[in-house]
DNA sequence: TAGATTGTTAATCGATTAACAATC
DNA sequence: TAGATTGTTAATCGATTAACAATC
């Protein structure tokens, strides 16, 4: 019996990797695989693939024969998605990149759905956007209060971006998804902050440090 | 006289932050700055600082007095962006996203320009885009031997990424910023990708390993 | 059975932090 | 001078890799 020791930040980081991968076996209907060819189909190492595994939970590896693709799967799922439920979100800035932004997370995520939509903008608000009408920035705080949204998309201009993740924070946001060219770690150290650059380019996601994996 | 190491990828990965930390500095006209003020009003510590000030080159710190500010920032600027060229980018997906994404790259950043943009659609093909002609991607071949891009920007469908991302690394592209939910790392192992998740949403960044830092 | 592969402990590697002499 | 701070070496910490008995 495993006693499933709490994941490591790099190895959570690898999670979506192998989640992906094992995805794609899946559907070729690859049932069970060694660590040693995952991990060579991967680019690391067999150890460090057991070594994972063995921090996720209950693997069930079978000696001489290897996992089974669905079980980790079952497992990885669960550790990435929790129960399926998605995640609401609200998009802050509805400008030409947010308005593109809410099209990619209503369509191209499975993790989130889009309850709310903000801007400063008098022109922009009453407009409609994915489906959602867009609310005034000063809605922000009531609005949370009253739905709780776990997760905000900000598509603000740099210059905004530090107000209003601030407020964010203060309102119990969990996490962002950063497209303002600005770093959000240096005000939220308790704030887990993926900086993602290219040359000055920056977007950034941010989440809040939870105290299990 | 300091023989600066060669920066290990953890330390490159914090230049960006110093390099926007300190600019904030400069801005408000503040000259010179301590490791240990730097670490503390960054959330690192002063060992760090200096650990990673030693590998960038030649800082010129000054023992009881702290860093030059201006300093800091030209050896920063031209490790980032090197002789301070526009790194020239291409554009792969004209839908909603790319368009979004094109006005970020000509607005938001100052590393790129925007040299052509490219689409499977023959609707597209011909409309202008942030102000550049979009080509049919039939012509990506012709188009990057003649003028070789560094850097692409995939705003394509998921399915398509795989295939494209092929051909760029052929062409010789040397990093790319990936919006297409697609795990770009397992096929080139030797382009460093950085992968951005929330939940099963994956945004990633990808570049060529150099020689030097 | 014999070959393969796991789960787990030990060894290695690398990055971060601490310490401190040098010196501004 | 005395206090502050660097540059650099040493100590610590954590992550990755190797090894191997257990066992399918």
């Amino acid at each position: 019996m495993t006693t499933p020791s709490k994941a490591s930040l790099p190895v959570i980081k690898r999670l979506p990797k192998y989640y992906r991968y094992l995805k794609g076996l899946q559907e070729t209907g690859i049932t069970s695989i060694s660590s040693r060819e995952l991990a060579a189909q991967m680019g690391t190492t067999a150890s460090q693939v057991r070594q994972d595994f063995n921090c996720i939970g209950d693997v069930n590896g079978r000696q001489g024969i290897g996992y089974s693709v669905e079980n980790l799967l079952t497992i990885l799922e669960s550790l990435l998605f929790g129960n399926g439920e998605r995640l609401p979100a609200i998009l802050i800035g509805c400008g030409r990149l947010g308005k593109a932004v809410s099209r990619f997370i209503t369509t191209n995520t499975n993790g989130y759905t889009l309850i709310a939509a903000f801007d400063s903008s008098p022109d922009e608000v009453g407009k409609t956007i994915s489906g959602i009408q867009i609310r005034h920035i000063d809605e922000l705080e009531d609005f949370c209060s009253e739905h709780h949204p776990q997760v905000a998309v900000l598509c603000v201009p740099r210059e905004g971006a530090e107000q209003v993740s601030g407020r964010l924070v203060n309102l119990g946001i969990e996490g962002f998804w950063n497209f303002s060219h600005y770093d959000l770690s240096v005000p939220y150290p308790n704030v887990i902050v993926e900086n993602v650059h290219l040359g000055d380019s920056l977007m950034s996601l941010g989440f809040r440090l939870r105290n299990q994996d």
